[in-house]
DNA sequence: CTGGATGAG
DNA sequence: CATTCTCATCCAG
């Protein structure tokens, strides 16, 4: 079976990631003109410094400092408590907003953390400053771009004006300075942003990237992380911290070998990685987060479980003022998970979770909530290794909402239904797009690879279930100003088009119909 | 489905 | 080594 998601990939593709120097530092100096760049300035969350102003990493301020070394180094930091991310998230989704105004559809932008973004600029008109060839004067180019393909290079000439106009938007709409890397790979952006910062950008020849790739230390390979590392230095004894990559390689020369080393799933992944190769697609982040969570971490024994359940208490009315005022109406979390973290068990975490009957009425019934939530607190302090935590050995609690769902026909209220379908039929022809796992996600950007797509496959992969259903026409429709397919199915009732995920819903609208006759 | 492990910024 | 305060994905039970 032919898989679209491989197809599409194979084809080059022009990515850019947008790196907001110093974000946290940044927000603060937006927030606030007056404090002057030239002051250094460090972010605190607790007893560290997690993160600092060019200023100040001038003056030997590093990230995850502990506050005491880092005012050692430098004894006028100016120190900005950053425990409450609230204003970094508003500063964040303003940036992508801005993003997503000059760069719609079918470009792609996915959030990673709150200061990185990701945009697929393949399909984005050809730049208008692009025809001379030349770079923007601001970017930095890894390898010899005239060589390298001719098709190739003016994608990547183009994504790069791309990505200086993308960073002037952000500069002068939002105030923040952001430095960027271009390259036909989500990899090869990301790699060859950090090379010159801050508020510089750097484009990378494809034919470079393999090269590029194997002379970095080992450790800059994205999802090698500590556990893997490990692995590695117990196979091979001989691995320090200027293992380079190419060194790996030879150490590990298939992707076999990697799977004995970090496993089935990861291993190839990082044998392809290795070698400069990556074909994951820049995907769109989800307006829905798939959880929401509010944490606090405390260095002084807290005296008994009352206090614990007090602190508790604070973190859920957080968590749901949160949830609040950032999610839309639609959404409606599932469960509630409340972990602790504790000394002595090395800093690890263990959670509990369960269902959250009222659903989107808490407000009205609160004190189910705190109820549910204190019933899991005690769980977790009551099922301690030796039979019971000591409450002052819990070191951390979290509290988080999570499997966020639009209502469906699961939920009995059928006065709710019309209004809901309403609202989706509002919502225009935001149809399903296949991107090849059988999910309504993202482009098929490749048109070899739409032509081969079977029709029965497609229906298959969408809705297995109804696809047995011989009165359901699927209908796979080229959306072109979108440049995207489009797969609808038929109602055999009011013959409207309807998106696979809106299907249930649509049903149990006919439904309420039946019932008012 | 729940809970842990892992990795990202 | 993690340390902060998050978020996502994968996997075993």
């Amino acid at each position: 079976m032919q898989d679209p998601s491989t197809l599409a990939s194979r084809s080059p593709r022009a990515v850019i990631l947008i790196d907001l120097d110093c974000f946290y530092a940044q927000c603060e100096h937006v927030r606030d003109p007056a404090l002057s760049t030239t002051t250094p300035v460090g972010i605190q969350q607790k007893n560290i410094i997690v993160t600092a102003n060019y200023a100040a990493r001038l003056r030997g301020v590093g990230k995850l400092m502990l506050v005491h070394d880092a005012l050692r180094a430098c004894p006028d930091l100016a120190i900005r408590n950053g425990e409450d991310l609230t204003h970094y998230r508003a500063y964040s989704k303003q940036i992508w907003a801005t993003l997503r105004a000059h760069f719609p559809a079918p470009c792609a932008i996915e959030r990673l953390g709150l200061d990185e973004f990701f945009i697929d600029v393949t399909d984005a008109p050809v730049h208008p400053d692009s025809e001379t060839g030349q770079l923007p004067g601001d970017c930095h180019a890894v390898g010899d771009l005239a060589g390298d393909d001719l098709l190739a290079v003016e994608a990547l000439v183009s994504a790069s004006w791309w990505a200086h106009t993308a960073r002037h938007h952000i500069l002068t709409e939002c105030g923040f300075t952001t430095s960027a890397g271009i390259g036909p790979s989500k990899l090869a952006a990301k790699l060859v942003s950090s090379l010159h910062k801050p508020n510089l950008q750097t484009v990378i020849a494809p034919a470079m990237v393999a090269v590029y790739v194997a002379g970095l230390p080992f450790r800059a390979i994205p999802g090698l992380g500590s556990s893997v590392r490990k692995a590695l230095r117990e196979h091979f004894p001989t691995i320090t911290d200027s293992t380079t990559v190419a060194d790996l390689t030879t150490l590990l020369p298939t992707a076999a070998a990697w799977a004995r080393i970090a496993g089935a799933r990861v291993g190839p992944t990082l044998a392809a990685l290795c070698r400069g190769i990556d074909s994951s697609l820049v995907i769109d982040t989800p307006t829905t987060p798939t959880q929401l969570s509010v944490e606090d971490a405390f260095a002084s024994p807290t005296p008994s479980i009352t206090d614990l359940e007090s602190r508790l208490f604070t973190l859920l009315q957080s968590v749901l003022a949160r949830f609040d005022t950032e999610l839309g109406a639609p959404a409606v979390p599932k469960s509630l998970r409340v972990t602790i973290r504790t000394r002595s068990s090395g800093f690890k975490r263990t959670s509990a979770s369960a269902p959250v009957v009222g659903g989107l009425r808490w407000r009205a019934d609160e004190n189910a909530v705190l109820r549910v939530a204190r019933g899991l607190l005690r769980k977790l302090v009551a099922g301690g290794v030796g039979g019971a935590v000591d409450v002052g050995d819990v070191n951390l609690i979290n509290v988080a909402l999570v499997h966020f769902d639009v209502p469906s026909s699961s939920t009995a209220a059928g006065a709710a239904q019309p209004t809901l379908l309403a609202q989706w039929a509002r919502a225009g022809p935001r149809a399903a797009v296949l991107d090849g796992g059988g999910e309504t996600t993202g482009p098929v950007h490749d048109r070899a690879a739409r032509a081969r797509l079977d029709l029965n496959d497609i229906a298959a992969r969408i809705r297995p279930d109804l696809h047995d259903d011989d009165d359901v026409l699927v209908l796979v429709e080229h959306d072109d100003a979108a440049d995207r397919m489009a797969i609808l199915m038929a109602c055999p009732f009011c013959a409207a088009s309807v998106a696979p995920w809106s299907w249930d819903v649509h049903m149990v609208a006919h439904d309420a119909d039946d019932n008012i006759d």
